[in-house]
DNA sequence: GTTTAAATTAAACGTTTGTTTAACTTTGCT
DNA sequence: AGCAAAGTTAAACAAACGTTTAATTTAAAC
């Protein structure tokens, strides 16, 4: 577990929100070292490269996944569907928490050539599965749960739509009532709005009930 | 309706395969040139840039997305249920058929800045939602479908979904049956995965049925 | 066969890229 | 105070970038 000084948290912070905006070969070091008011040496000082930030990023954000992973399996007194429905708000809730970590790797997943980020981002997605698999699977088991559900593919779906829903945030904005007037406001309308539709969706294809 | 040469194409096809595998700024015009087997200047000489030869294929395909929603306009001798269906399956092999340029269009779509390239997605998403929201509005009236849905998200949902299967590829490889052996039988396995389930969770959240 | 335009090339253009250097300043310790 | 390590800086580095140039080849038209 390292930490970091103030500078190193500064030029992680704005490194972390360039790559999403503009990718990570879009962004050049001068411009985070110029957002971050370091000198531009200072990022290969700290950090080693330019790859090795991003990586930096990377195993930062994911040690808190990790974390979040764990809090998550310690719920064990709920009912399953609401334990589905917990997961869910949980998931929406950190993952537009770190809207710039998700674009990140939204991006970074494409890529084709083998990388250490890459490996991770698929190590992650693992993790989240077989959180949400045994639930599932123990509430069929007991009856609960209908049987014909392909589980990866649900999962699938979840993270598909939180990511589909970062970017389309600004055609959101337009359709959104006119009780939402700043922008906390809107980022709970987004919230409740995605919440509400996910847990229909799984409510339905999960127990048939509605 | 602009037409290219063979030459062309070929520069066209292999950037767009680049694009998607390493990002815009990944990718060199001389990667580009290398591997379309043409000069470097060739590019800016029948192109004009490198930002032109993006929107060039943007544009390419998009064209060709507007001929297949006009396409999916047709079909109205179906049943409600049917018609999405038969929508969803279009979409996946659409999309599918074409990954290399819905992985530009994921990346791209995360740009924050404004370009030709990024309105053009959106406004081709609007335009996909203006495809299925009479179908489900008209199903809803009639009461075949029930109200409380949000076509909005059910759309990004299937956006969503088929997106984030193109970059699971690799990882559901280790997961397909025994009988899939060659690419042909993978693709085909891949398809039905993610048809069966996005039909089941459409089917499950419009009409209460299974 | 000559002429004109289009296609193609290798080389060079000026920037920008990520990284390193070497000098300098600050900090913490004895 | 004196010293060593860490922090910080402006400048320089070679490499890679997208684009343009000017010369040459190919193709088409008359």
């Amino acid at each position: 577990m390292e930490e970091y000084s103030e500078k190193q948290l500064a030029i992680l912070k704005v490194a972390e929100r360039l790559f999403a905006d503009q990718g990570f070969h879009g962004t050049s070091v001068r411009d985070i070292a110029q957002e971050a008011d370091v000198n531009i040496a200072m990022i290969s000082y700290y950090f080693g490269s330019k790859d090795k930030l991003l990586e930096t990023i990377f195993r930062y954000r994911m040690e808190a996944s990790r974390k979040f992973i764990n809090e998550l399996l310690e719920n064990n007194t709920l009912e399953p569907l609401e334990k589905i429905n917990s997961l869910i708000d949980r998931f929406i809730n950190k993952m537009l928490g770190e809207q710039y970590f998700q674009c990140i790797m939204s991006r970074e997943q494409l890529n084709s050539q083998a990388s250490p980020v890459r490996d991770l981002i698929w190590e992650l997605k693992g993790e989240m599965l077989g959180l949400m698999q045994p639930i599932v699977t123990q509430a069929q088991e007991a009856g609960i749960f209908y049987k014909d559900v392909d589980v990866e593919m649900l999962m699938t779906t979840l993270f598909g739509t939180i990511h589909q829903v970062i970017p389309a945030q600004h055609i959101l904005k337009k359709s959104a009532p006119a009780t939402v007037t700043n922008d906390d406001e809107f980022r709970e309308y987004v919230k409740t709005r995605v919440s509400t539709h996910l847990k229909k969706l799984f409510k339905a294809i999960l127990t048939h009930e509605f």
